[in-house]
RNA sequence: GAGCCGUUAGCUCAGACGGUAGAGCACCUGACUUUUAAUCAGGGGGUCGUGGGUUCGAGUCCCACACGGCUCACCA
């Protein structure tokens, strides 16, 4: 980053302000009483005609100034608030002593103007002005007016000038709190309550991921940046709260790719009484619901896909999936060396280690990349899932299902395991593999166990990765491009 | 973490073969009382990401590093 004062754009900006100063104007004005938005006057006055402009009466509204065009004695700029731009108007004849101010204007200023309306021979609707305050000077010139900025680093690192300049990027992060808006919307109507549990735990549960680690001082404890609020939620159920969600933030200390950033939000929800085939229709009506809010359509594109939202939605057992990808029945039971033997030709190697990681590497290589339609892969391997209740016909599979769509998995869920002493059962089986060295395990958490003890309703619970989510409905490439401000190295090295 | 690509004016981008760095917009000066990528005339602006090296000479070639993008790996 440059030294402000070795630019020349900067340094007359800086003149420009000191000479305000000088006048004894504040280039950083105050409180200003903004009577319109942008997008109000032209909803309303749109198609008005001259009469009926020259009797609406005055307006006064304020923002930054984008564009500035000089005309002799008359100069024309455009304000931009938060609901849009409208053109100003500033003659000579009009503002007196002021129109020399007023010229003085720099894009990127922040002004408050009052006037009158009329529309432009061209027909723009217009403020004529008659008095105006100077409520922040900009120091630091805009990007080009055509072309923009385009540079993502700039645009992550210096968030606020994409959103000043991009409408795109404010188009997205609007969307952003519409989908939030629209869920909470979906879930309260359903009996959901919203809740908050703890981003700092002792114990890091709920997924199988690295966590930030961090420390409390007075208490001398270490703790970890939650990865899953799952096991908070479900105490929850046990403590008598049927319906509850939590839109919040999960952390992960792994890669950054364009799926994945160090901190991203989730909705996670838990339903009493019901299981996953519940949540199975429940996740398409929401989705619709999403889809229709958002983007007025059940029909989507997502970068190279064209995307079909109408429910029903296809199914796909883990092991159909499995079977028709290496043209061989494949079930639990099938022996590890035939399914090596039938995978390695795929390109999948197996290491010896236990099924399960096989299973799991010939779904994720063979299969995930058909999942362009959404599909719930339902009928997990219990290995892969061991928060979750098994099938009552076959205990080796547990009720969960992924949604997939364009390949990326959007949610994940399943009946939730309520039996505490197979809980623990399988929390020991996960203690073990830690114990010889797997981090793919998940951790044990005994007041978990204790909660289960004393009684969890049957209940289905899900997780929606909502920067995701939002990718999906706003067709954007990377996640970077939903969430405001995503982690990046600092500037200038460490 | 690995591979590939990128980094030139405030912004968007050009710069064959190594020979003192360009355009458009933005900015400054002047003209212009309904413009809107305003127009017209003139003008200023650069440690070419950083540090080394090769060379008479490096934006250009070589090495290292920094930051970013994409792909892969781990994951959601």
């Amino acid at each position: 980053m440059t030294n402000p004062d070795d630019n020349e754009l900067i340094r007359l900006r800086r003149e420009k302000l000191d000479a305000l100063r000088g006048r004894g104007t504040d280039p950083f004005g105050g409180r200003y009483p903004v009577t319109q938005w942008a997008r109000d006057l032209a909803e309303r006055l749109g198609n008005a005609n001259d009469e009926e402009l020259k009797g609406f009466g005055p307006v006064s509204l304020a923002g930054r100034v984008v564009a500035i065009r000089h005309h002799g004695k008359t100069c024309f700029a455009h304000l931009m608030d938060q609901t849009g731009r409208i053109q100003l108007y500033a003659r000579a004849d009009g503002l007196g002593d002021e129109y020399a101010r007023f010229v003085e204007l720099d894009t990127g200023d922040f002004v408050g103007v009052t006037g009158e309306m009329f529309r432009t021979r061209t027909g723009e609707l217009t403020v004529a002005v008659k008095t105006f305050a100077f409520l922040a000077k900009s120091l630091r010139p805009l990007p080009e007016k055509w072309h923009g900025l385009k540079d993502v680093e700039t645009r992550y690192r210096q968030r606020y000038v994409d959103l000043i300049v991009n409408a795109e990027a404010r188009e997205i992060f609007s969307m952003r709190a519409r989908l939030v808006h629209g869920i909470r919307a979906f879930l309260d109507a359903r009996g959901f309550l919203e809740v908050e549990t703890p981003m700092m735990q002792p114990i890091p549960g709920g997924a199988i991921a690295r966590p930030f680690k961090t420390h409390h001082n007075a208490l001398d404890l270490d703790l970890y940046l939650r990865i899953a609020p799952e096991l908070y939620l479900k105490r929850l159920l046990v403590g008598g709260f049927e319906r509850v969600y939590e839109i919040n933030r999960n952390f992960r200390n792994e890669g950054i790719s364009t799926l994945h950033n160090p901190e991203f939000t989730t909705l996670e929800f838990y339903q009493a009484y019901a299981d996953y085939s519940d949540l199975m229709e429940l996740t398409e009506s929401l989705f619709v619901e999403l889809a229709h809010a958002l983007r007025g359509s059940l029909s989507l594109t997502w970068g190279e896909h064209s995307l079909d939202l109408k429910p029903p939605w296809r199914r796909l057992a883990f092991f159909d999936g499995i079977s028709q990808a290496l043209g061989l029945g494949v079930t639990p039971a099938t022996d590890v060396a035939t399914i090596a033997r039938a995978a390695a030709p795929r390109g999948i190697a197996h290491d010896g280690g236990p099924a399960w990681k096989l299973w799991k590497d010939v779904f994720e290589t063979l299969v995930e990349p058909t999942l362009v339609q959404p599909t719930f892969v339902i009928d997990f391997p219990t290995e892969l899932s061991p928060l979750a209740k098994r099938k009552r016909d076959n205990p080796q599979l547990v009720d969960r299902f992924e949604l997939f769509v364009a390949r990326h998995e959007m949610a994940n869920a399943y009946s939730e395991l309520n039996d505490p002493i197979d809980q623990l059962a399988r929390f020991r089986e996960q203690a073990a593999l830690q114990a010889r060295g797997d981090d793919e395990a998940h951790w044990l958490d005994e007041d978990y166990v204790r909660a289960l003890e004393y009684g969890m309703p049957p209940a289905a619970g899900e997780g929606i990765g909502i920067d995701r989510l939002l990718m999906m409905f706003a067709n954007q490439p990377s996640i970077r491009e939903t969430i405001l401000f995503p982690l990046l190295r600092p500037e200038g090295g460490r």
